[in-house]
RNA sequence: GCCCGGGUGGCGAAAUUGGUAGACGCAUGGGACUUAAAAUCCCUGGGCCGCAAGGCCAUGCCGGUUCGAGUCCGGCCCCGGGCACCA
């Protein structure tokens, strides 16, 4: 190893860069001079940048620090561009692994949670990202929560907020129970991936997110162009809108069983029908089983099917199983009696849990009606080129559609469908729900993937819920004035069960606020993700007592001009807080549609191949890093090592040469600082410039165009980086700098080099400006502007093709016509043997670019 | 199965609208400095042939469009991610 190498002994090796000292220097002033506290200033122009804020669960890796970098390289360049800018952080404080740590550990989960922000706290700053700390929040504050409690009374006013007996998941390992989108994999708890998720009955909260399913919908057409296509794509099939029918089947000869309601978005099939399945969970079975002669066998056979564990990638190869109840169902449209089945593929959870089967225009239909041998009648052909047949060709190409293999799930024209025969499957479909609405047996309905979102946790850290349950006046919402609905101090924490506030007599016993006799709180927590629904919005004014927030602050700040975090929040935070700013917006507290503009999604940190995480035990401390190299080369190490949205794979050997290009900038200005700082920069003669620094200006003023773009427009880190690299290996070419390079046109090239690192290596930048003698801090230099004029060449090298292959180069000067070019190329020795003996045909010469002979 | 990404040197990666493929960095090799090493500075750096000049091959594979394709079109292969019987 070399040892003289390390960077903790630099300075041993002659150069002064000592990240250590000047990190803390420039942190202290930085906060001394409040360069990151902005206020509402409706004369400059505002942005708002904000990273989704941590979970304060233990040491900060690199992971975290990228997404941070990234916001705070956005932050620096637009507070460089003149914008007001508003860049917060803040911690979500609840959630569940705070109480497994009280529990196991015997201490309080908010002991544990403060500790921990504590320590992130302090390798944030150690990484000088550019924070205003007025604006922290945490959200286990009573100060922050108590307006979770506010806004779910509003919700609850507006029926909004509902409670209600419902099958949910149940985690046994949380103890607690999961919303869908925690479930995954077909069934595990999201935190838990090997657990399976159970089903239990329990009475529940839920926030109405269905009642804005197409708001959530339609207006992800605001968000195109500045989210990414893939996170617009996943929200959209999460709320997995629909547009069908439901339709009644009743039941033949048992009237009691009343009629099973499917739900269709192929009504014009439903000719086709030749069984009506339920899910094995659909509450209809049991009735319809009572009295039919194979019972016994069926309720054997539904009991397997219920608890057949289903691995999550053998669900969609799993075979298809069902069986016949026994009963009948009578289709509504042509009066025939078709079968009542039971199918395990019939899904209780979405649609009506009932299903019509019409094998001939339905995949999964097909392969269950083949497989128990049930009729597959053609009820839709394809739309035949001639219009003549439309009409008669009914039954033979029905058989024809059949004979070529079966499944037609496209549209088309329907046949033997009694006066709907000839239609096209649009007008089918729409004829055919206004007849069934008409006869009322059914009707057009949209239906959603999304479901409401159930909020009750029973856990302690976390949002207590503000109701009370008054034996006389049943659920009573705890008053305004009376909020915020305090945790109790010293719950009894087990980590089993049902809610540790049930048993904790001090919280559940209170009064009504009605009739003020006694009464029980209710006892579960509000899931998490409420938390971090709206918290962008109280960094706005995130001391205010009197309300979440004031309107005409966040009118100001909103929306987020950019919101930077993980992919892995592309459904579940996202579409919660989207959810919630149109519950703001129609409480009248805010105007916009949707939170942020624009949203980056940026690649996860990779040690060994797998994302970093404390679980994996492959994390790079961002504490240490700082601690080996300072927080610069941490910072310009995770934008150079791959661009923002990409994974990066760590490594150990590849940030030394970022460690080594920042003391190679130091040394050049420290070696020139001295001569430069009393001389005033610029390049006022440049016309009458030296070679050398004709080169350098240009080289300096190229870089800095190519930069900007890279910053403000493609976030390019990673080519702005290498082209600053080579701006600085050209000046090394260009030594000894105090021979032919005026001391301003070096102290202009300097400046350049330092502002362009500053949003990126912010402490040496400053460090490196106040060598260059400047004392009022680099945060009151703007971003600088190019010289158009200095970034020409006036020669340079055109490539020459001879049938679009690379022949040679020539070196001529700018402009230089195409004719005078194909002459030179003529004459080039090395050119000319290509050309010789061939006729040149065709001359394409793109000016300053490149000229291409095709020969024949 | 469906929907997104992505395949470029030993490695991380560049390549604004089709116009010099491999910038920049890591690792490697060489030189300078040094008693020596480290650090530093400079150079080399896809493969094959050639003393060289230069030539041929090369951006996952096959084909197409074009004067010209990493970039556009069609077909395939592989890797990563998301969804997963959604009626």
């Amino acid at each position: 190893m070399a040892e003289q190498n390390t960077p903790g002994s630099a300075t041993a090796a002659g150069s002064g860069y000592d990240p250590q000292k000047i990190e803390v220097k420039w942190q202290k002033r930085w906060a001394e001079a409040r360069v990151f506290e902005s206020e509402v200033d409706p004369s400059k122009p505002k942005y708002y940048v904000l990273e989704m804020l941590p979970y304060p669960s233990g040491t900060l890796h690199m992971g975290h620090m990228r997404n941070y970098t990234i916001g705070d390289v956005v932050a620096r360049v637009k507070r460089m561009r003149g914008f007001n800018v508003m860049h917060p952080m803040g911690w979500d404080a609840f959630g569940l692994p705070a109480e497994n740590a009280a529990i196991k550990n015997n201490t309080h989960p908010r002991e544990w949670t403060n500790k921990n922000i504590a320590e992130i706290q302090r390798g944030l700053r150690r990484f000088g990202f550019s924070y205003d700390w007025r604006r922290e929040i945490s959200t286990c504050e009573p100060e922050y929560y108590r307006w979770n409690q506010w806004f779910f009374l509003r919700m609850l006013e507006r029926g909004l907020a509902y409670r209600k007996k419902s099958r949910v998941n149940w985690c046994p390992k949380c103890c607690t129970v999961l919303a869908n989108e925690q479930v995954v994999n077909g069934g595990f708890c999201w935190r838990h991936e090997d657990t399976r998720v159970e089903s239990r009955e329990i009475e529940q909260w839920f926030l109405k997110t269905t009642a804005y399913a197409d708001q959530l919908l339609d207006d992800l057409k605001e968000l195109e162009g500045g989210w990414p296509e893939r996170v617009i794509l996943m929200q959209r099939n999460w709320i997995g809108k629909s547009q069908g029918a439901k339709v009644k089947f009743a039941v033949a000869d048992v009237a009691e069983a009343g009629p099973i309601e499917v739900f269709t978005t192929r009504i014009d099939t439903i000719y086709g029908a030749t069984a009506v399945i339920l899910a094995p969970g659909h509450p209809l079975v049991a009735k319809l089983l009572e009295g039919s002669p194979g019972r016994a066998e069926a309720e054997a056979k539904l009991t397997k099917m219920r608890q057949t564990s289903v691995k999550t990638e053998d669900l969609a190869t799993m075979e298809k199983e069902g069986f016949f109840i026994g009963r009948y169902a009578v289709n509504p449209f042509s009066g025939e009696k078709i079968p009542i089945w039971v199918g395990n593929f019939v899904l209780m959870e979405y649609g009506t849990g009932a299903i019509m089967a019409v094998p001939a225009h339905d995949e999964r239909d097909f392969e269950f009606c083949t497989k128990y041998g049930l009729p597959k009648p053609v009820v839709v052909v394809p739309q035949t080129q001639d219009p003549c047949s439309k009409t008669e060709g009914g039954p033979s190409a029905a058989s024809k559609t059949m004979s070529t293999g079966g499944v037609f799930t496209e549209f088309g024209v329907s046949v033997n469908s009694g006066p709907y025969s000839g239609m096209e499957s649009a007008t089918a479909i729409a004829k055919m729900a206004a007849f069934a609405e008409q006869k009322g047996f059914g009707r057009a309905e949209t239906i959603f993937r999304l479901k409401d979102w159930g909020i009750s946790r029973q856990r302690y850290w976390g949002t207590p819920i503000p109701v009370v349950y008054c034996s006389k006046d049943g659920m009573v919402p705890v008053p305004d004035k009376d909020l915020p609905v305090l945790l109790p101090p010293n719950p009894k924490l087990t980590g089993m069960g049902e809610s540790p506030l049930a048993s904790t007599p001090e919280f559940v016993n209170t009064t009504c606020p009605k009739c003020g006799g006694p009464a029980k709180r209710e006892a579960d927590t509000m899931d998490t993700f409420v938390d971090s629904s709206w918290y962008f919005y109280r960094y706005a004014d995130a001391h205010n007592d009197k309300a979440p927030y004031d309107s005409a602050k966040v009118a100001y700040w909103f929306p987020i001009d950019q919101y930077i975090g993980g992919i892995t929040h592309a459904i579940l935070h996202l579409l919660y807080s989207r959810f919630w700013c149109k519950v703001m917006r129609d409480l009248g507290l805010i105007t916009h549609n949707e939170p942020a503009a624009r949203l980056f999604t940026q690649g996860m940190v990779q040690k060994g191949g797998v994302a970093m995480s404390k679980s994996k035990g492959n994390v790079v401390g961002a504490e240490d890093m700082a601690e080996k190299y300072g927080a610069d080369t941490g910072r310009l190490y995770t934008l150079f090592a791959a661009p923002p949205e990409k994974d990066l794979e760590w490594s150990e050997e590849s940030i030394e040469g970022s460690w080594r290009f920042l003391n190679r900038v130091y040394r050049l200005v420290e070696r020139h600082a001295g001569s430069v700082r009393g001389v005033k920069s610029g390049n006022a003669n440049a016309i009458s410039a030296s070679p050398k620094e004709k080169i350098l200006l240009r080289r300096a003023h190229q870089t800095l165009r190519r930069v900007t773009s890279d910053f403000e427009t493609r976030w390019h880190f990673n080519s702005a980086i290498a082209l600053i690299m080579e701006l600085t290996n050209e000046i090394y070419l260009q030594e000894p700098l105090d021979q032919g390079v005026r001391p301003e046109v070096r102290k202009e090239v300097l400046e350049l080099l330092t502002l362009m690192l500053a949003p990126m290596t912010p402490h040496l930048a400053e460090e490196l400006w106040e060598m260059l003698g400047h004392t009022g801090g680099l945060w009151t230099a703007g971003w600088p502007a190019f010289d158009e004029a200095l970034t020409r060449e006036d020669e340079f090298e055109i490539p020459v093709q001879v049938n679009g292959r690379l022949r040679g180069k020539l070196k001529v000067a700018v402009g230089t016509g195409e004719e005078e070019v194909v002459k030179l190329a003529q004459a080039d020795a090395v050119i000319a043997p290509h050309l010789t003996g061939k006729s040149i045909v065709k001359r394409i010469f793109v000016p300053n670019k490149l000229l291409n002979l095709v020969v024949a």
